[in-house]
DNA sequence: TTGCCGAATGTTAGCGCTAACCTTCGAGCA
DNA sequence: TGCTCGAAGGTTAGCGCTAACATTCGGCAA
């Protein structure tokens, strides 16, 4: 009579082991871990020092498998390399981690469908929550998130309607709202350039429009658009161009810092003045903005506030709590430096 | 009689619901999809449309606690908003997703101790392999690196001694190199300045020490170092402190592009001339450092693939096989510029 | 003394999947 | 004709953990 071959071999030390070990049974050593109330001191303490002494590790997929529930949640980024949502992730990973639980970061390359396939991709390990950015989704995309059930909050945008949770800013008003001060400011010739096409961008852009039409001064040819990645390099090349069609620009609002800090370097190289003859405002209040010479006027946007405001009201839905809201705007600040 | 409850309620479509679907049984379900050539053409297609129809979405936990493979790596980097190490993440998401895995990354700030911690959850998963940044770790972390017996990367430097498996470059020659490099071009008092002490940075300043002590010009009142973050400003609030205690260099090695910025900045308002009274070299290869005025001399560093061959490596180790070579050494590239 | 309660621990049965071995069946060959 | 062989699919038994229910037992009110 053959014995059937045993699975794999000597794997690693198991809840079972530490059971056998001190004499209890499996389930009492699981709530030792993880429920220690249930567990009377003493036990609890003989349980501590055996898995001290085996080195014992939990198994989070057998736990997982166990209790449906993954202490994971998915976050889908636009970009690993956008310091914009880098200091968002970090501040996710600042609120999710001390709860205990594992982020699953998906890079979806500002591609809605990029983002569909990570998104099936990313069900398979049953999250317990999922952190998105935007409302720009494949219809696909928006089914799967539906019919999935998981508690989602989006990022970076605010929900136009519907009541999907969401943190973030108005784009639209971050982007009205530095025209109208170089308006202010009395510039009358105000150019738009901006890169890394998403929508957000564009609905700076549209913000940017709105009030130049308003003003009566809006000129096609003062925007430049270019779909490549934001960059200040991109920002220099994109200020020859924007000069060669439209010499005449007063002031020129660039969607990035990035972008703002290759104009200032390009002017610095044409001779051109600044603020005198040319004024430049960023967005995204990096660092080097405030540096520079002159230092430049962007709009300080609270990327790291978002994640840790979505991450903290993620938490609270897969709490089953009701957050106090599910929409909040975090606003923008705008930085009026030396460059207007 | 009473029947036992079920657990939980109906949960997602599983294989057997799937099985059941076409009527064969489970496990050529799970082949079908996972092994497609074991299972006949026709037989294959009725099961890509049920689990179509029926939106079957597999799960990890189940298949990784059968399997004993999770299909997850383990990324630990110093810091989530360095770019130096975004790159690097990107290029291991780009490499490692494409084949399968999933990243688990987490955030060491910088310290052992957190990394320490960090490795001790992460093993949890049972990951099937390890990226880690640099040499650094605490003897526990070494040791349970060691008892784990997964395999395991590491990124930036090069193991000084022992074989375990590298992808990087040596900081201390290019900080070497660098400081040799303005030495060639005849300056004679150059200052080093050092932001987030990290070992990497360490060995950079052993490097630019070793130059000018060779050349018997070392003077340890024109190194400056903070533990804080590298940023532009304090670039900029690090030359303040290095012209007070030290006026007389003429040339300055920043350990980062960022601080470079800074100084340039900085010295642009204080009426220095660059590099005419004083020379700027950066680290890093930073984009914005090639468009400033003048441009910055800098180390460019193999940042991307770092992690594309870190992440190749891994995952011919993971695969069981012997990587061509367990120590690549992908250099630097010093980029001399205006502003020396 | 009885009976009830609740704290502490145990028993049983899966969670959803796959490793390992087994069966079936038709093709190919001597 | 008998035999082998491999392709295609099935059976069984877990992987390591926890939900749900069960048991034990001392304390304590009636």
């Amino acid at each position: 009579m053959s014995e059937r071959k045993p699975r794999a071999g000597q794997s690693r030390t198991t809840l079972s082991d530490v059971a056998n070990h001190i004499g209890v049974s499996a389930i009492t050593i699981s709530r030792a871990l993880n429920k220690p109330e249930l567990v009377s001191e003493a036990l609890r303490q003989r349980i501590d020092d055996a898995v001290q002494l085996l080195g014992y590790v939990p198994n989070r997929a057998a736990r997982a498998l166990a209790s449906a529930k993954s202490h994971s949640v998915v976050v889908l980024v636009p970009s690993l390399s956008n310091t914009v949502f880098v200091d968002t992730l970090a501040a996710i990973h600042d609120t999710l981690h001390p709860a205990g639980y594992q982020m699953l970061i998906g890079d979806t390359r500002y591609s809605p469908q990029a983002e569909e396939k990570l998104l099936r991709t990313y069900l398979e390990y049953n999250p317990d929550g999922i952190l998105i950015t935007g409302f720009d989704h494949t219809p696909t995309a928006q089914t799967l998130l539906q019919t999935a059930a998981i508690p989602t909050v989006h990022m970076m945008e605010l929900a136009e309607q519907g009541d999907s949770p969401c943190v973030g800013f108005s784009q639209y008003d971050s982007g009205y709202a530095l025209t109208r001060f170089l308006l202010d400011k009395g510039y009358r010739r105000i150019a738009f350039l901006a890169a890394q096409l998403d929508p957000r961008t564009l609905k700076r852009g549209e913000g940017y429009r709105a009030a130049l039409r308003e003003a009566g001064l809006y000129q096609p040819q003062r925007e430049l658009a270019e779909a490549s990645p934001s960059s200040v390099g991109l920002g220099s090349r994109l200020l020859d161009r924007l000069l060669l069609q439209a010499p005449d620009c007063d002031a020129v609002f660039c969607n990035n810092d990035d972008l703002a800090l290759g104009v200032l370097f390009q002017c610095q190289r044409r001779q051109i003045a600044i603020p005198q003859q040319l004024a430049i405002a960023g967005f995204n209040g990096l660092d080097a903005s405030a540096w520079s010479n002159p230092s430049l006027t962007t709009v300080d946007t609270p990327r790291y506030d978002i994640g840790k405001a979505a991450a903290s009201m993620l938490l609270q839905l897969m709490a089953g709590k009701t957050p106090v809201a599910t929409r909040v705007d975090l606003g923008y600040q705008l930085l009026a430096r030396d460059s207007t």
